[in-house]
DNA sequence: TTCGTCATATATCGATTTGTCATATGTAAA
DNA sequence: TTTACATATGACAAATCGATATATGACGAA
């Protein structure tokens, strides 16, 4: 898949039209924030570009005080590269842990610096967890998509997962857990 | 944490010197590429630079036919750097997945593609669980240190689930699964 | 009331990183 | 035999990140 920060923006925009600040947001914490990432140092050059190259139109929306927002939208244009992006099989999956790395090289740090790298670690997992949940139930009532269900899944999956094996091998977070139960 | 290529190198060495083409196939093949990557355009920079600072030394290796093997290992002020970036909690884990992307967008795609898709994720999910499988029997003859252990239990934990997921979403993979261990 | 800071909104810029190519050569399979 | 792969280093362009700059309004705290 010829996946960059331009194919992403078209993806994006292929559900809604948007501003590059908004893009930004839907990437953060929408359904994408489980499996991708991109700044603005990136997001703003591929949408210039893109509505120079006709696969994306502009409109600026004045707004009292603030900058005009410029909002895009795909183009005909636009959504053919998108399909001719997704027509190659996609890359294997991608994952960096700064936790892993410093799991395996925990001869180097105290016990006490491990134990709040995995107390944040767990919470990290948890919110994310509870972000997802939040999103399943707030999906009910409009759109459910099979794509969005099945990545909100899939997240839901892995992610507990990752905290059941944490909390196998910390018996410690349990109690945590318990603690903030009562 | 203070995660980049040289961090990474400086942890990577931390067990044991290595070139720089070494290096990068112990990231690749090792326990690290459960959860990070680099590139030689990044690795050899990085410890040219070291090199230069004084957290690496250098030692040349002849070799007949091919350019000589620059072998580098890890000095005390390499270890005092490597902990001073260790000391700070790590990042939240990442994950990039256009596996994912795809899924989202699959009114983009035809049903075939689709299939192709999944199917190649299963096998790259199924692929990477026999490696910490084979890593896991491997190990317990050798060295089998606490971090290794861990990080090898969380990337089986979170690679079966996606793997569970899949198969449970897509019956069809069940089918082949036997199939293939007819 | 003034101060900090958060949210909206766009944009640039240096530093980092990736991905591809170039350069060598030996080994092994097709 | 010629194609591919493994060893080995490195340069380089392109992509991307992360931090910062510029405005303004709102909201609460000192």
């Amino acid at each position: 898949m010829a996946m960059n920060v331009r194919t992403l923006c078209l993806g994006v925009l292929s559900f809604k039209e948007a501003s590059g600040y908004e893009l930004k947001k839907e990437i953060e914490e929408g359904m994408y924030s489980h499996f991708i990432d991109a700044s603005f140092g990136s997001i703003y050059p591929a949408l210039t570009q893109m509505n120079a190259e006709g696969l994306l139109t502009l409109r600026s929306e004045e707004q009292s005080g603030r900058p005009d927002k410029k909002v895009y939208a795909i183009t005909d244009q636009g959504r053919a590269v998108l399909a001719k992006s997704l027509a190659v099989l996609p890359a294997s999956n991608k994952f960096k842990s700064e936790f892993l790395f410093e799991m395996l090289l925990q001869h180097f740090v105290s016990k006490e610096h491990l134990d709040l790298a995995i107390d944040k670690h767990h919470t990290d997992l948890s919110e994310d967890l509870a972000k997802i949940a939040q999103k399943q139930l707030h999906q009910d009532k409009s759109k459910c998509d099979a794509g969005s269900l099945f990545v909100m899944g899939y997240g839901e999956s892995v992610l507990r997962a990752a905290l059941n094996y944490l909390e196998a091998q910390c018996p410690r977070l349990k109690k945590v857990k318990l603690t903030a139960a009562e």
